[in-house]
DNA sequence: ATATTTTGTCATAATTCTGTAACGCAGCTG
DNA sequence: CAGCTGCGTTACAGAATTATGACAAAATAT
């Protein structure tokens, strides 16, 4: 699967040089010069990563991390801090402000590419996996099979690729546009009401097996994949 | 039967040295000295594994790694990293790069066929083998002959093919796409619905013994044989 | 050279899947 | 409690995808 990152810089010689070093490690790149384009590409697409310069023109982006991590809908999306100086104080503000990590300038991008697969094997541990097992749910992504331990359960296309994507982001908030672009493609024009009925086959057919409960309502934001009941 | 190996390496006498060692246990060899010969290589044929040098001299192995996992064509192909260094830093960018093992230099003939081996077993089981036995249907690759307990089926040659690629790979989905590429070749253009009608045919020669049911159609996505009823 | 198989494509039938709309209930707001 | 918004459900017709049988060309065998 491939991974959407987010880098907010002001420079554009940082930005170019970060995209592509990320590129040819395989990421798909995004980039906003400040924090007003930044939350514009959000509302489009929901990157799995978010590179956020320290300073920016308009918004500073600690102040953007925090307005982030404060909102239902990008709170579980982890965030890297670029700053250039190294000072122990800024270190605690950016983790202060929700920040998962944080690097500072120059880096190599040896180090970069460490630190984004790191952040990321923390917030989407099964996104590399062959099977994904949520909680006895075992979700074959070569074999396109999906099992409790002695029942097969048949999806279509659409649910199986749901699943696939809530079971490799378990616990994580999803809104219906979030889930439509990552799911259908960033440039279909769908209905977002849609998204309730294929939840809804989805949760038909994990019913026999009582796994229907992990798919749950966020109202107001969305759907999320619970790992635990 | 025959496992195709595909090896890289700038170095000509390792490449000569690994060849000699590898033929001499039954494996087929294909050779480059660059990524970019290794990528000609690739789009004619596709091997059943790769070693791969960490060091080369255009695109390190590393980001040819990389790039070769994020490619749908290849992403499934097992690769094997050779390192000069045993340092545990590139251990560790090597299986992020997507690498499913590594060997660092220099290495014996034995632990070389020993890694190679080990990593097939994992991606394809069957592939090796003399005879084929999934579920009570034995492929003889040898001969050419497939059977249950107690009938011959005779199969054409491309069903034959289809068989014997769809059992090396139990529980595993193959687009038309990967099918066409892997049974009938990487550079023959065909249209991708031909595949419907051999699998067809295949279904029709397993009818009269009951095992067209392992041969499965996954909408939207391909076809698997499954190994269990 | 002739008979037999095998192959790739089509056209058509048979299935399965999808996106919407519509209706009703649940939850929050004031 | 009334009103509003969000969500769950169902039904359905149109789309997509796959199955199947027929056929002519190509390849093999006799």
């Amino acid at each position: 699967m491939s991974v959407n990152i987010l880098i907010v810089d002001d420079e554009s010689d940082v930005r170019e040089m970060v995209a592509f070093t990320l590129k040819r490690q395989g990421f798909r790149i995004l980039a906003a010069e400040d924090s007003k384009s930044a939350l514009e590409k959000l509302g489009e697409i929901l990157p799995d990563l978010i590179l956020l310069d320290w300073m920016l023109p308009d918004i500073s982006g600690v102040d953007l991390a925090r307005r982030l991590k404060g909102d239902e809908r990008y709170e579980d999306i982890p965030i890297i801090m670029l700053t250039a100086r190294s000072e122990e104080d800024d270190k605690i503000r950016g983790l202060d402000a929700g920040a998962d990590d944080y690097i500072t300038k120059p880096f190599s991008p040896r180090e970069l590419g460490a630190r984004i697969n790191a952040v990321l094997r923390r917030s989407a541990p099964n996104l590399g996996k062959d099977i994904i097992n949520v909680n006895g749910l075992a979700l074959d992504q070569k074999g396109h099979r999906v099992r409790t331990h002695d029942a097969e359960i048949n999806l279509g296309p659409t649910e199986f690729k749901l699943l696939q994507f809530l079971m490799a982001h378990p616990d994580r908030v999803f809104s219906r546009t979030q889930l439509l672009d990552r799911i259908w493609g960033s440039n279909v024009y769908i209905e977002e009401r849609t998204v309730d009925v294929h939840i809804r086959r989805l949760r038909k057919a994990l019913e026999p097996v009582e796994y229907d409960r992990m798919i749950q309502t966020v109202r107001g934001a969305g759907y999320r994949l619970s790992a635990e009941e």
